[in-house]
DNA sequence: CACCGTTGTAACCATTATAGTTCTAAGTCG
DNA sequence: CGACTTAGAACTATAATGGTTACAACGGTG
């Protein structure tokens, strides 16, 4: 991979829609304004869904919030889309020669660190609302 | 993508053998101590030898390193191997309809927020060396 | 110089994830 | 009932990854 899927931002701007309009966000309007088909919304939106953090049920339109656009930080919606496997953003290699020094310990160290890494970075998208993402467009 | 490359975390194990045996580090041994075809490594060193991380010719055997070990972080690493496009961790998806309030603003205003979670990671990267590791595979 | 081990790299393959499409089934409400 | 919607199966094209085989080129040693 080169990049984390688009899932992700895709989920923001869905959510944010929904904050922002409350009303009448069909798939098909977030599809347009996101601007690809509908029925990549609708997996996300289930994804969401069953995140808990939208309310959607088939035949009638329009999906809502499950809590308030303040309390959904961007790390919940990060784990939500399942980017990453397992939440693990990093991948060591496995099955290293455990007969050699450098094999039979990089594992566990070099995990470790990376796991520190990887917390930082989602400490910081958890600071992050789509509340106060909203606030920035409409200003 | 699920995970990063596991190229990460095999450049990590080479620099770390040819820290720690210097001498007669082949691509064959590497290969051998990550468990893996030799090809992989080669493909990889060369991308460290691009990034003047180390010094590998053809014909000789055993590669070395340009810089002190306790000089090259983790993070020079990771940019080295291009584990990411361009650098960047994080994909937002183009072409929103300009028309929308949401739309038209998201890719800025979530690139902002992505880039600084980024950078907390990157900076935790750039705070551990090769040399700390090995130090750490030693004991 | 010839040989052998090595690096460099092209070409190819299987697997997997992504983003997208078409199509069908089923729920909701006027 | 009929229009609109969600749910999701099935399929496609594209791309990245990790791996393999094969071969050319290099360098030191006998």
């Amino acid at each position: 991979m080169k990049q984390l899927s688009t899932r992700f931002s895709v989920a923001v701007h869905a959510l944010s829609l929904i904050a922002l309009y409350k009303e009448d966000c069909t798939g098909d309007f977030i599809a347009g304004s996101v601007n690809t088909n509908p029925v990549i919304i609708r997996r996300i939106m289930g994804m969401l869904k069953k995140a808990g953090l939208v309310d959607v049920r088939p035949g009638v339109g329009g999906a809502s919030l499950r809590k308030d656009p303040n309390q959904i930080s961007l790390l919940e919606v990060y784990r939500a889309v399942n980017v990453t496997e397992r939440d693990r953003l990093f991948r060591i290699h496995e099955n290293s020669n455990i007969h050699c020094l450098v094999g039979r310990n990089i594992e566990h160290v070099l995990q470790a660190e990376l796991n520190d890494a990887q917390t930082l970075m989602e400490q910081r998208l958890a600071q992050t609302t789509i509340g106060q993402l909203v606030d920035r467009f409409t200003k």
